[in-house]
DNA sequence: CGTCCTCTTATTGTATGCAAATATGTGTGC
DNA sequence: GCACACATATTTGCATACAATAAGAGGACG
């Protein structure tokens, strides 16, 4: 019973306090999800229902429904008959989550800048100060989950919930591209634009808040290493060669 | 107490061609989506797992599959313990969803412009034909389709799957919601603003198509009847009481 | 006559079992 | 020594069986 190897770094989730005992799937769902944002399970790796089965202590029922949502969010890929592995965005699918995000984050701050009060003006810079020290103590999981953070707060303060979740995904999405395609942006970086961002904001300047927006996840993206080489490098180290 | 008629007006999609006999699940989805696009199905109506897998000849397994996929796309409704129901959009879902493809597709049409090409402005026109004679002889569900497919194609002109993948999930839950709040907007008033658009984007005038495009979605939103009294009608119609 | 309680029934949630497909290991022939 | 073929073992796909939960009916009591 004691597991003695755990080939699969993925702990059960306690690590969620708000979903409690509810919904034995979404907590499957969620740990793998937060494994793959937090960097612990690798693209490609290869996920068999029954080891994920034993580790959460529940049928491979649950586990199917689990992976199968996994599939539906884009960070599982699902072979027939030959099961579930992290996902491997392609170049073109790391491109177009980019440009989706562009057009997207773009019309938001748009909008923002048109019903954003002041009292939420101070919580982003709140959130600023929270992100900058998770930077400045190099807090990994930390900072990775608050920069990404940053942007659906900013749609949950267009009061849409639609765009938070659809947002949200994306998000989920570009973390595993920026895995993958090592990304070269620093996070001081990444911190500063939005710095500047919420500087637009506060000046109810759209354009200016647009324009820095759709510059930062373009920076983003630029700094991906999309060149063939890498994506090489992982299809070559890949387990299944 | 035993119903002898069907209650469930789904039929097991031989209207999907393309999927061929490849994924029992995606047929079950496949026919319940155009089932809901098609009207012939209502929000509300109870979708019970056993009624569908006898339907399909297949077990409950694949049809809880299947109600999964279609509550990740918002289409039914999974209350715990109490089975799945054809969704019931609210009001604020109902304007969040325009609001967003507002802004992802005034975004779209933008970029659309500086990219198009002379071979895809005819593709539209072509389409823009089609859609007049399916208005012209009355043929609703092909008008439905035709009208919803406009916008996928012009995301797929842009070359980004994601895009046309969000915008195809986008439009499913518009159709749902356009049924929900009796749309007053004619078939032939949306179809003249595909005219416009597309004139726009044969001009590459790019902030004439987002304004067309963007008044053209705000247009279908505002012909919703989203006052309170009709959709007291639906709650006071549904089923349950 | 209405309300509450209990028992029944129907439906969902989860686990397990079995068949099919796939990967793996072994041996044989060249 | 290498490649191919067969046998074995693991894994997935699907169906069925069982348990848990909620809805509904019927009766007893106030």
């Amino acid at each position: 019973m004691a597991r003695m190897r755990m080939p699969l770094k993925i702990v059960p989730a306690r690590s969620a306090p708000k979903t409690a005992t509810v919904g034995a799937t979404e907590r499957i769902v969620a740990s793998i999800t937060t494994a793959i944002v937090e960097r612990r399970l690798m693209p490609g790796t290869k996920l068999s229902e029954q080891k994920i089965a034993d580790i959460f202590q529940v049928s491979r029922t649950l586990v199917r429904q689990a992976l199968n949502q996994l599939s539906r969010d884009r960070l599982v890929t699902l072979n027939p008959a030959r099961g579930a592995s992290v996902a491997m965005p392609s170049v073109d699918e790391a491109r177009q989550v980019f440009q989706v995000r562009a057009m997207l984050e773009g019309a938001m701050v748009r909008q923002l800048c048109a019903l954003i009060t002041d009292r939420q003006i101070a919580e982003l810079r709140t959130h600023l100060h929270d992100e900058a020290a998770a930077v400045n103590r190099t807090d990994v999981p930390g900072r990775t989950r608050l920069l990404a953070d940053f942007h659906v707060v900013l749609a949950r303060m267009l009061g849409n919930e639609v765009l938070a979740q659809l947002l949200s995904d994306l998000l989920s999405r570009s973390s595993l591209i920026a895995l993958m395609y090592q990304s070269s942006h620093s996070a001081a970086h990444s911190q500063d634009e939005h710095v500047r961002i919420v500087d637009a904001l506060g000046a109810r300047d759209a354009s200016a808040a647009a324009r820095l927006m759709e510059h930062h996840i373009s920076a983003v993206e630029q700094n991906l290493r999309l060149d063939p080489h890498t994506a090489d490098l992982f299809t070559a180290l890949r387990p299944r060669g």
